[in-house]
DNA sequence: GTCTATAATAAGATAGAC
DNA sequence: GTCTATCTTATTATAGAC
């Protein structure tokens, strides 16, 4: 079982994205001048079956409202309209599950990060992935305060190789060369603005457009990039 | 037990100072301009016996760490190194427990809101109070997250009343009376930085008085308020 | 105020039939 | 792929002695 026991410094997405430094890739940096992990699976390849996509899609809906401490596999058999000896035939442990619901939310942003990485560009690379982001933010906005703030997943994202990797490769695009704590706090107000304005019960009512829109303009102009 | 299962739309202190209008609670409006309940019995007041306390500072360092559902009558009965029936005996129940770290954490802004309340200029009020608030946010940082966004504790501060009322008056104060979209996604945005940046491990080396500094400044012109 | 002991229930997880 | 049945452990909670 997932314990959080021992926690790491790491603690979100967003934090990880910032708190993450590009020199630690300097010695996997590809030719195109972006870090890159040499062999790195790409998340959210893994075939499933029908039924597991069914737990999947079961236990993000019962994570998001509960949390991962507060979903039981009951709720999620519940939920299905099976037992749990059906749901733990598909997933040998609930660990499996977590890891698989994070994956999937994670494996959005892999196509945009391989888009972003095709620009040559950096500047411009920073931009096209930012707005992504800030999309993926807003369309799974019930996703992101458990992605973010969850204590399991949390220490999940710092713990488990391959969710690692995909942030620090993401962060590494999205972050540029400056270091100083201006940058820093930046960042973290960026971070932290985007992740929580989409969680905002006050703007329930703005159209995803509208937001986008909003939050894509004063992120652009906290992070210097061109309009 | 506490259960989330019923989730209300209200999640998080800060999310619930963007979320409750000003308006709602004109009904209650005093004659110094500002809302307040007028018999509201203030956060913090009911004494504790020393066992009592220890209870409550042993829940709060796990349940920041572990989120309520991730945290057990054992393991804060281990912590404290007595049994479990030694804590049952202070507390009957698990909820009482978290209403009463709740209620610990938020009683830290009791002084702050009067002292503003005291304040002729309501401009004044809300910057003398915003200071406080952002101040609570980096002091308090390593359980600003949790009040924010464990399930459990955001479905509580929806519905005990004695929680609710505190933050819709403190939210009164800070609430200036613009009410288009651009000042709520102004305010979403605001209580979003200050939130997500003190729980960002990439500012932990930053002082607090630094943090604090670049929260108020920021913070400050958002919401257009004097210097 | 703390203990041992115990209850009732729910958790994660497995075996084997259909 | 799903079921019933079961196991083990952990959970919230209580009773009663010291």
């Amino acid at each position: 079982m997932i314990s959080s026991a021992t926690a790491e410094p790491f603690r979100s997405l967003f934090t990880l994205l910032a708190a993450l430094r590009y020199r630690k890739l300097s010695d996997v940096l590809g030719d195109s001048g972006y870090p890159h992990a040499v062999v790195r699976q790409r998340l959210g390849t893994r075939s499933r079956t029908a039924a597991q996509r069914r737990v999947l899609d079961a236990a993000l809906d019962l994570i998001a409202d509960h949390g991962v401490s507060g979903t039981s596999l009951q709720m999620i058999a519940d939920a299905m309209g099976v037992t749990k000896a059906a749901v733990y035939h598909q997933f040998k442990t609930k660990d499996e599950i977590v890891v698989g619901v994070t994956e999937l939310e994670l494996a959005k942003l892999e196509e945009p990060l391989a888009a972003a990485r095709a620009e040559s560009d950096p500047a411009r690379a920073r931009k096209v992935l930012l707005t992504d982001v800030i999309d993926m933010a807003v369309t799974r906005r019930r996703w992101i305060r458990t992605l973010q703030n969850d204590p399991i997943i949390i220490r999940l994202l710092g713990t488990h190789p391959p969710f690692r990797e995909f942030i620090a490769e993401l962060y590494g695009v999205l972050q540029g060369e400056e270091d100083d704590t201006i940058a820093r706090v930046t960042a973290a107000l960026f971070s932290g603005a985007i992740a929580g304005s989409v969680v905002n019960p006050l703007l329930d009512d703005i159209d995803d457009e509208t937001l986008r829109a909003a939050l894509l303009q004063m992120t652009t102009r906290m992070l210097n990039l061109p309009d």
